[in-house]
DNA sequence: TTCTTCGCTGCAAACCTTTGCAGTGAAGAG
DNA sequence: CTCTTCACTGCAAAGGTTTGCAGCGAAGAA
């Protein structure tokens, strides 16, 4: 049904190639054919099949990105982002949602790896050896994840988790749990590894909980969990995991901040609008989506040889550069002073101390990050 | 880099006919030769090029989801849901976003087209006849909207509009305010048609404010605009909005549902969790999103005619139908009486009476829809 | 006049697959 | 021993573009 080169060329009574270039090179041709050329182009409904162009050109002006959970609120900046920036240099995003199943991110890699130039692979949860194996079929950079060789932009969560137990201990706590997420993450093995480092520095006992779902329901699982297991503060994988947790919690009759105090990574929209608002670490997540962008395109006006030798891709970059980009504390209400020992059935204190408060940076996180290799 | 088949047919010994039937129809080669073939692969890391295959065979295997703002938690519910159902018939789903704008949209079903089989138009900016001519180069199918000739499926906001109205009536409010959407959002035209209609028959005044960006701030930015207005109960075009309208209505003083009640549009699963738990209409996506899909690839175990005659593509259905979705009003904590009259200003009263609360239905609205056309 | 230059256009290869058709050789039937 | 059948494989066209190269005619230079 739809028209193509050929059907154009015949109505115009030109050669294909000169509809060709009447698109991809209009100089080329003579202003009255290429008028004449348009027009049957028009009447006959014409669009060039880009996926037959990018058979021949190796470029077809996508980039994929694949990212875990699109109900998580955390990627639509990222993704936004991203977009943004592509469309800075004329390309288009398709995202593909992976439902946090290491397989469906594998296929998913397959089946964009051709419609597109390059693809973001954004919390992944396969492999690394996984990835490694699908970087050598479409260029790929990593976000949210460390693999060597490979063009990575991380968000220092270590620093960020780091940050949020020194201040739970600032505020008395000595008795933390760290509520995980889904196995396969790297986050979270960075927010454990630092966490369990900071909080051994300071003489507190992390009790580790998980792996979870990172989501609401997840989090609010595991109330009953940290009710039992008596501690005084946890520190969620997510923002999405501590709000359900406090929803899980204020059900239990524990009250946050004044019975446990709650710590939320990414400083999602939503930490702002929950009461009590999210005590979290933000994470640059549209200076994440843009930096990876900017590495997957960052060599893509070199010219490409055709012809005799295989042409290269767009990822095919000869330094590799890591970026690690910082992340900030936000202290807001769901984080208070350790409840007073003794007091420990919650609801007997009329009026317990109010939520600790500081002042809100409100803008976004710094995003300035350092080259870590090359 | 990558191998294509050529380099694997060198590599085994065989021509690249055969390779390719390794792939695409194990049987027809012998079992030897396939082993054969399958080491080459494997070694070379072949993987068939999925675009020059679709060229040929005229079929991706992969839909595009055309939405118009990702970050909405409308619609992660209906991309899990086409996700779902694209999966069992062994289809990739690929999201765009196109930021609420309508030229965004335009060129995203280009480059959409021919690198999927048909494409899901949610929720769609671009006018019916823009609409009209894209489908002519890639079937399509239209969700939430309207369009006469093409497949679409629908949410009967209209009649959850009127509900809605009829259940402030019910609670004594005759000043309600409509908080309208975007321009060109077909449900935002339904809404308003059928609110407008209640409202003339309940003898209510029934004022239009807008047109707004769909989201909090939206919502939000209207606050004072409810105020001065002086009504005392709004509908809002989407949870969204209403959210973020109460979030402003509480900083201006006012309480929902006490000063004001208002109601949402979607039932997003954050409705449950703000205090108030909002009053919506609940609209089914998951539904929706199934529903497209079935119908976007309901012809696709036809034969494809091949050679002489034009392919007949995915959406070359005879009977395009079109589907209209049940919607369901849900009442919780964000509506309730009227304010007697004279207590205009707020703060006055001790403790307004209680929210107004039904039983609360729970499930997902049911999703059974009749065929409206052929 | 002859040669060069130049603007435009056509030719054909290339990109990577799939697939109808035909060819090959061996096994089985008569 | 000949003929058919059958399983397997190769051939080549097709799908819709892009692009280096060559051709062509006209205009300008010498």
């Amino acid at each position: 049904m739809p028209a193509t080169i050929r059907d154009v060329a015949r109505a115009s009574g030109v050669h294909i190639s000169t509809v060709s270039r009447t698109f991809s090179a209009p100089h080329l041709v003579n202003p009255e054919t290429r008028v004449r050329v348009l027009a049957s182009a028009e009447e006959l409904g014409y669009r060039p099949n880009r996926a037959a162009r990018a058979l021949i050109t190796g470029r077809t002006h996508n980039i994929g990105l694949i990212i875990a959970d699109i109900a998580n609120p955390f990627f639509p900046p990222l993704i936004k982002a991203a977009e943004g920036q592509a469309r800075h240099r004329d390309y288009h995003v398709f995202v593909a949602d992976t439902n946090e199943d290491p397989t469906a991110e594998e296929e998913l890699v397959h089946a964009l790896a051709k419609q597109v130039d390059g693809v973001l692979l954004c919390s992944p949860r396969m492999s690394n050896s996984l990835i490694e194996q699908v970087s050598r079929e479409v260029p790929v950079v990593v976000i949210n994840r460390q693999v060597a060789g490979l063009p990575c932009v991380m968000m220092d969560v270590g620093q960020g988790a780091r940050s949020a137990i020194e201040h739970l201990l600032g505020l008395g706590h000595r008795r933390i749990a760290l509520l995980g997420g889904p196995r396969g993450s790297w986050t979270n093995r960075e927010i454990r590894r630092a966490a369990g480092a900071a909080a051994r520095a300071g003489g507190a006992e992390l009790t580790l909980l998980g792996p979870n779902p990172p989501t609401e329901t997840g989090g609010g699982a595991q109330a009953e969990q940290v009710r039992r297991s008596g501690v005084t503060a946890v520190l969620a994988y997510n923002d999405l995991m501590a709000i359900g947790l406090i929803e899980g919690l204020d059900q239990l009759g524990l009250r946050v901040p004044q019975d446990v105090s709650v710590v939320g990574v990414d400083d999602i929209a939503l930490s702002r609008l929950t009461r009590p608002k999210l005590t979290t670490v933000a994470t640059p997540t549209a200076a994440a989506g843009r930096t990876a962008v900017d590495m997957l395109l960052q060599h893509d006006s070199e010219p490409r040889p055709r012809g005799g030798g295989r042409s290269a891709a767009v990822g095919d970059r000869r330094t590799t550069a890591q970026v690690m980009l910082q992340t900030e504390l936000v202290i807001r209400d769901s984080t208070g002073p350790v409840p007073e020992t003794g007091r420990t059935r919650p609801g007997g204190t009329p009026e317990s101390p109010g939520p600790h408060r500081l002042a809100d940076p409100g803008g976004p996180a710094r995003t300035t990050g350092g080259v870590v290799a090359s």
